[in-house]
RNA sequence: GCCGACGUAGCUCAGCGGUAGAGCAACUGAUUCGUAAUCAGUAGGUCCUCGGUUCAAGUCCGAGCGUCGGCACCA
C-alpha cells in the first residue's frame, strides 16, 4: 500500500507496487504519452520503475528543461552503440551529459577523426528511428564483470570492479545492445529525438589522469528539438565572431611569432588600451590605501627554494644560469616571495599593519605547449598583483575592503556580475592541518563579515592556502576565473616574516595575496570578446576617426583632428579620396566607436555629424560640443564627476 | 606534455605528383562622391623548417617547430 502525492497536491493509493507508465496512464493518456522519466522523491528514475513506498511523484515531459539531461545521456548511448555497429572491436568506457551536450570515450586505435561523423550520425539516426525500449536489468556484479571481459571489455569491467560492494549493477538494454549504467534513461532511443550533432573529437585520458592510456572522445550536442539547436550553434557562432585573437587584428592591437612563444608583441593601438586598464587601476590602488612596488625579474633560485615554488613549480620556471658565477636564476613566476623581502628588509611594528604592497608583476612561467591560448593564456604576463601583511585579527576587514574594490573595478570595465567560490586545502600543500584549519576558519569568517555568499571549490586551493576566487559573467554567459583572494600562514613562516606586536613579542603577520584582474594580457582577451571589440569610449584605443566626404573639406577636417587631440582623444584623420561608404565600412570594421564625418556643410557651417559605431543614424553638432561631449564620455569612470 | 586536425600572398582560402591560384588588403591611375565595399591596372610567394622517396614534391613519407580543438596543467 503506498500513497503518491503528485503536484497538483492529489494523492493516489495503490495496493501494490505500481510503475511510472501505469501511474501516468491512470493520471491521463496525454501525460502516458507526454511522460519520459519521473522524479520520485527528488531523484530522477525511469517510467518502468516500480513505486513501492509513499512518494512524491512528478512526470517530466519535453517541455521540462531537465529532460535535457537525459536526452543527452541517452544521446551517448545511442553514439556509442552507432559506432560499436560500425566499428567493431571499438571498447566503451563512459559517455556521459555535460553543458551543452554529450561525450563517450572509446578505446580505439587509430582514434576518431570528424570524418567518421556523417556515418556515425547516420547510424545514430537509425537507431533513434528504430525507437529501441531502453530495459534496465539488474545483474549479479561478477556475472557482470565475466560478461564485460567475455566482450573485451575491459574498461567496463574495471569500473564494475571499482564500484563500492553494495552497489547495484544495472546494465541498460536498446535493441540490441547493451552498456553498463546508472540509467535514468527515457522510454526508448526515440526519445533522444532528432536534434543532435556530433561536434568535435578530443584526445582525452582514462579517468582523467595523464599516466592512462588516451581515447578517443567524440564530444556531441543533443537538444530538445531543431529550433533550440540552431540557437546553441548560433551562439557558437557568437563566440567565435568575438575571438579576441580575430577581433585584436581587426583593431590592430598586438601580434604574437613563433619566436617568442607565448610572449605578446603590443601594438600602438593595443599597448593604448592597456595603459588605459593599468593608469585606471593604479590610480584605484592608490586611493586604496595600496603602495606601488616593482621587484626583480631575475631571482637566485634559493629564494624559490626557501618559498617551496622551486620544489612544486621548478619544472615550470624559466631559470639562466651566468657564466662566471655559480648560480640559477629564475625568472620570477610570481612576486609574492619578492614582496616579502620588501617587509623583511626591517623590523617592522603592528602600526604598519595591514602594510598593501602593489605591483603590476611581471612573471614567466613555462606553460605546457598545449595550454596556450591566444592572449588568454601565455608564458609572458603581467599580474595586478598585491600583499597584504595584517594581522589575523584584520583578515575580515581587508577582505570586505579588498570586495568593495573588487566590485568597483569589475564594474567600471563592464562585469557588473559576478560569482564567488571558496577554494580549500588541496591535497598537494605546505602547512600543517593546524595552520590549514586557521586559514580556512579565517577566510570563513571574514566571508561572513563581508557578507559574501560563495560557492564550495574543494582541494582548489593554492598549496600556501585557502583562496576567494571571482569568477566574472559576460555578455554571452561564459565563465572567467579572474579576482582572487588569498590567505597564507605559510610564506611568512617560510621567509620568515615578523612584525613587534603592542606587546612588545615578535609575531608572524598573515599574507593575503589577493589580485582583481589576474594577469592583464588575459583580461584584456576577455574584455575584447565581453565587448565583442565595441569597448566603451574610455577604453577604446582609437576613440575617433575624421573623415571627409570631398577633399574640400580637408583642411576643416584637420582642425576638427586638433580640435579632439587637444580634448585629450584618441583621433586619427581620413582624408583618402575614398567614398564616404568605404570609409565607413572600413573603420567600423576596426570597431571605432565614434566617426566624425565632415563635408561642405559641416565646414562651412563648423559642425561635425558623429555617427556611433554601428548607429544607423547621425547626429550633427557644433564641433566644440561634440567635443565636449565626447571628451567627457572617453574619461575614465574613477575620474568623472559623481552621478547628479 | 598527450590525442587529433591544420600550416600556401598582409588576411580568408583553393590547388593534393608535372610551369604556384582566387577574393579582399597593398600600390598606381581615374573618379570628389553624404554614412558598411567606385572603376581600371600593377605588384606581391624559401608553398613552416630539415631530411627522405621520385625523372619530377605545396602535393607522398619521416622528424622538428608552430597554430587550432580537446585532455592534463594553471603558484
Amino acid at each position: 500500500m503506498s500513497a503518491i502525492r503528485l503536484p497538483d497536491g492529489s494523492v493516489r493509493r495503490f495496493d501494490a507496487p505500481v510503475t511510472g507508465d501505469d501511474l501516468a496512464r491512470a493520471i491521463g493518456p496525454g501525460l502516458a504519452r507526454a511522460a519520459v522519466a519521473m522524479v520520485v522523491s527528488g531523484r530522477v528514475v525511469d517510467l518502468s520503475s516500480a513505486i513501492d513506498a509513499d512518494a512524491e511523484v512528478r512526470f517530466i515531459t519535453r517541455e521540462d528543461p531537465e529532460v535535457l539531461g537525459l536526452i543527452r545521456h541517452d544521446a551517448a548511448h545511442v553514439l556509442a552503440e552507432a559506432v560499436q555497429e560500425l566499428y567493431p572491436g571499438t571498447e566503451v568506457t563512459i559517455g556521459p551529459a555535460i553543458e551543452n551536450g554529450f561525450y563517450y570515450d572509446f578505446a580505439h586505435e587509430p582514434p576518431f577523426t570528424p570524418e567518421d561523423f556523417p556515418p556515425i550520425e547516420a547510424k545514430m539516426r537509425e537507431i533513434v528511428a528504430a525507437r529501441a525500449p531502453f530495459v534496465r536489468e539488474v545483474w549479479e556484479r561478477a556475472e557482470a564483470i565475466a560478461f564485460f571481459e567475455a566482450k573485451g571489455e575491459k574498461y567496463k569491467a574495471d569500473i564494475i570492479r571499482d564500484l563500492p560492494e553494495d552497489e547495484t549493477i544495472t546494465l541498460y538494454r536498446q535493441g540490441g545492445w547493451v552498456d553498463l549504467c546508472r540509467g535514468p534513461h527515457m522510454r526508448t532511443t526515440g526519445d533522444v529525438g532528432t536534434a543532435f550533432k556530433l561536434m568535435r573529437t578530443a584526445g582525452a585520458y582514462w579517468r582523467g589522469d595523464h599516466r592512462n592510456p588516451m581515447l578517443s572522445r567524440i564530444y556531441g550536442t543533443a537538444w530538445r528539438n531543431q529550433k533550440e539547436l540552431d540557437s546553441y550553434l548560433a551562439m557558437l557562432a557568437e563566440v567565435e565572431r568575438r575571438d579576441h585573437r580575430r577581433i585584436s587584428r581587426e583593431m590592430d592591437l598586438f601580434h604574437l611569432q613563433d619566436e617568442a612563444v607565448g610572449s605578446v608583441f603590443w601594438h600602438p593601438l593595443g599597448w593604448r588600451l592597456y595603459r588605459a586598464i593599468e593608469s585606471y587601476l593604479r590610480r584605484r590602488l592608490d586611493a586604496d590605501g595600496y603602495q606601488e612596488v616593482r621587484t626583480p625579474q631575475l631571482v637566485d633560485r634559493s629564494l624559490w627554494e626557501k618559498s617551496g615554488h622551486w620544489e612544486k613549480f621548478g619544472a615550470h620556471m624559466f631559470t639562466a644560469e651566468v657564466a662566471d658565477e655559480h648560480r640559477t636564476l629564475a625568472l620570477k613566476p610570481m612576486n609574492c616571495p619578492c614582496h616579502v623581502q620588501i617587509f623583511t628588509r626591517r623590523l617592522r611594528s603592528y602600526r604598519e599593519l595591514p602594510l598593501r604592497l602593489a605591483e603590476f608583476g611581471s612573471c614567466h612561467r613555462y606553460e605546457p605547449s598545449g595550454a596556450l591560448h591566444g592572449i588568454m593564456r601565455v608564458r609572458a604576463f603581467t599580474q595586478d598583483d598585491a600583499h597584504i601583511f595584517c594581522t589575523e585579527e584584520q583578515i575580515a576587514a581587508e577582505t570586505i575592503r579588498f570586495m568593495a574594490l573588487l566590485s568597483t573595478v569589475y564594474r567600471d570595465l563592464g562585469f557588473p556580475a559576478f560569482e564567488v567560490k571558496f577554494a580549500d586545502r588541496p591535497d598537494v600543500r605546505a602547512g600543517s592541518d593546524e595552520t590549514w584549519d586557521r586559514a580556512e576558519a579565517a577566510l570563513r569568517e571574514a566571508c561572513a563579515a563581508a557578507s559574501v555568499a560563495y560557492t564550495l571549490n574543494p582541494g582548489e586551493g593554492a598549496f600556501y592556502g585557502p583562496k576567494l576566487e571571482f569568477v566574472l559573467k559576460d555578455a554571452i554567459g561564459r565563465d572567467w576565473q579572474c579576482g582572487t583572494l588569498q590567505v597564507d600562514f605559510v610564506m611568512p613562516e617560510r621567509l620568515d616574516a615578523e612584525y613587534v606586536a603592542e606587546d612588545g613579542t615578535r609575531r608572524r603577520p598573515v599574507m593575503l595575496h589577493r589580485a582583481i584582474l589576474g594577469s592583464f594580457e588575459r583580461f584584456i582577451g576577455i574584455l575584447i570578446e565581453q565587448y565583442a571589440g565595441r569597448l566603451p569610449l574610455w577604453l577604446a584605443p582609437l576613440q575617433v576617426v575624421v573623415t571627409t566626404i570631398v577633399s574640400d573639406a580637408d583642411a576643416y577636417a584637420a582642425l576638427v583632428a586638433r580640435a579632439c587631440e587637444a580634448a585629450g582623444l584618441s583621433v586619427q584623420q581620413d582624408n583618402r579620396n575614398e567614398k564616404i561608404n568605404a570609409k565607413v565600412r572600413e573603420w567600423s570594421l576596426r570597431h571605432v566607436p565614434v566617426l566624425l564625418v565632415v563635408g561642405r556643410r559641416e565646414a562651412e557651417a563648423g559642425t561635425v555629424a558623429v555617427r556611433r559605431l554601428g548607429a544607423a543614424e547621425q547626429e550633427v553638432l557644433p564641433l566644440g560640443k561634440a567635443v565636449g561631449r565626447l571628451a567627457a564620455e572617453a574619461r575614465s569612470p574613477d575620474l568623472r564627476p559623481a552621478a547628479a
